[in-house]
DNA sequence: TAAAATTTTGTGTACGTACACATAAAAATT
DNA sequence: AATTTTTATGTGTACGTACACAAAATTTTA
């Protein structure tokens, strides 16, 4: 195939070019199938995008071409004809209200602005993760703007069903992440809960002894998805029952901010243990716990919060499992962004690695 | 703003469309910049792309109005407009040779696949990770052609910065991962080297007794880079300075296949580690070999080869470090493509995580 | 067999940007 | 004041796709 190539030999601006023409790769367009099916540009689009009004002799002839030369529609002029504003609305809980949801705000903002020559109106608004009724209301008011793309954080699970119920009829691409859902969205980004949980497990284990004391801890319940702790705990205590079965497990619940009390609670009941699991992000309190309360219990949690990253650094906290919000929420934002502008085909699953954060590595994750 | 929207109400396939107009968010474009300046487009046009010939008082007022509106060009009509097929090249050490390289295939072709509707150009050749010469065959082959971006993996030092050189006055953009240099090219992809080295060293310690041997390999050094494996040594002995300054440090350089003979060797000698650190990724015979001696020594190591994973699995490694070969490269091939097609910025510098694998979260990274 | 209805096909324009070329305005020369 | 030269500005077309509408070809009905 042959390329119009202009070159430029002129001495002064107002000379003028030379045109001729170089052969070159080129990539085959519309016109290139019409010619060789000997039809029209409408034509072909009309099989392309089966709207009808084509006689089977001329779609035969096309699909031919289009497979012949190997002919896939150009995104870019797609997207640049399409010239509307995409309208993106997220819902996350209040990062004032649980820190752990600061990393997704930002990984959201630094995807729009990656995009902010696109047209894209993205709007953020968040709820209250302690409250049922302001998840709920919140997702109403986003229903109510008729949103091409919803992202939102399945939380409560019940609600997350009767939102999406909602949604049927509409051709809302939805995006969730952090929390699994059978809400029925078209992507879920996160972790294998209960691998996390065995992958916990398995550094516990490694530093041991036997018949060794295992605590699992649940903290601060209402703020988070019970379900999600749930699994973990599961994970833990499948891998324990296979590689450690004489270590002794038990599962406390309680406030966060109640940890010394709680830890000075058994160690009079002369429960002390050697390893402590925390269950989601608030592991910082019970490190200044233990540390004050000058035990040498070791502990795994999870989340790279500053209070945790501290602790970790101080040799107080011996690993962390990243569950990575910044990456979820932006990989969840991109994806959707990516679909609507160039349909890129959107992933019903991406199950993130579980990474392992010690006091060595954890710079490199920030 | 008001835009013009269509809505199609017709009831049979003949009927007309009805046309009206609804108030909506709406990017700005050219023209709006052009009529709010009094200009037309072109003198906008000429503006943006300072190409003179634009009076002082029209430029002025061509700036405001875009500074005013916050008018960012729309790149996807750009890349429309720009109809050139990008030639791009790709130079990697090859995967037959040493499996290392194996899932940096892999990434490219993904990439390259995700990227297969725009007009990319992209070819992947080889070069023998032992041999010189052939690095600098396959990197003049590929100059003579030109490309408007090469990829490679820059093993040889003195070799990459020659390459550079030849390069200087074209505008090809150059993107390197996995090992640094100082050849000037204008991205590296990969990680910091000597805090791998100490990443390693703190698991490493984690495990041991004070007054511990421990051994630092490098093996096959002919198909790495040394300094990368230097590098590594010196973050890992940094940390045990640091940290475990009783433990005795000793380094070896063998052939990996020959792993057996001088663990016996240095069996016979009494000196039995109680660690070895693999600075690459051949540790799987190292394991194998400290299996077969019945050993007790722990392994870390690197990579996620086929091997190295079983091993893992079977708990004759304790931990690899994942170097992310595939994403990379990948990620590499995508920051050249997005920087030709839509003028994304290029980071100059991109620092992958050090990721921590054990025989739980391994499935995970697959 | 002509007219009407229906199906099929082709054409033109828009999306937003880039740039060659044409034209207009201003400045410098005669 | 008439001209050339220089500088500034505007216009038209292309990129590849999508789609409304016009036009042509075919079928149905009278």
């Amino acid at each position: 195939m042959y390329v119009h190539i202009k070159i430029a030999l002129r001495l002064t601006q107002n000379e003028k070019y030379f045109i001729f023409d170089l052969p070159m790769k080129k990539k085959y367009v519309l016109k290139d199938i019409a010619k060789l099916a000997g039809v029209s540009i409408g034509t072909v689009d009309r099989v392309i995008h089966n709207r009808g009004r084509v006689s089977a002799e001329s779609e035969k002839r096309v699909k031919a071409a289009i497979k012949e030369l190997h002919y896939v529609p150009n995104p870019v002029a797609q997207s640049l004809k399409n010239n509307k504003v995409h309208q993106i609305r997220i819902l996350l809980p209040d990062p004032s209200i649980d820190p752990y949801w600061v990393p997704c705000e930002h990984g959201i903002h630094e995807i729009k602005d990656e995009f902010k020559a696109f047209d894209l109106d993205i709007e953020l608004s968040y709820f209250d993760p302690v409250k049922v009724n302001s998840f709920k209301e919140a997702g109403e008011a986003i229903l109510d703007q008729k949103p091409d793309s919803l992202l939102f954080v399945p939380l409560f699970e019940k609600e997350s069903v009767l939102l999406m119920e909602k949604l049927k009829n509409s051709n809302t691409l939805t995006s969730t992440f952090n929390s699994p859902s059978n809400s029925g969205v078209h992507q879920f980004i996160g972790q294998n809960l209960f691998l996390s949980g065995r992958v916990a497990a398995k550094l516990a284990c490694d530093h041991l002894p036997s018949e060794a004391n295992v605590g699992i801890l649940h903290l601060d319940e209402s703020f988070n998805n019970a379900l999600h702790m749930q699994e973990k705990e599961k994970g833990f205590r499948a891998y324990f029952e296979e590689n450690c079965p004489t270590s002794k497990l038990y599962t406390h619940t309680w406030d966060s901010s109640r940890s010394k009390y709680h830890l000075e609670k058994l160690q009079n009941d002369s429960l002390v243990y050697d390893i402590l699991f925390v269950t989601n992000s608030k592991i910082h309190p019970v490190a200044m716990a233990v540390h004050e309360l000058g035990l040498k219990t070791k502990l795994i949690g999870y989340d790279l919060l500053k209070e945790n990253v501290v602790c970790l650094k101080e040799g107080r906290i011996d690993f962390l499992i990243h569950q990575a919000p910044k990456t979820q929420a932006s990989l969840s934002l991109k994806n959707v962004i990516e679909h609507l502008l160039f349909k890129k085909p959107l992933p019903e699953t991406v199950l993130l690695p579980i990474e392992i954060i010690n006091s060595e590595n954890v710079d490199s994750y920030l």
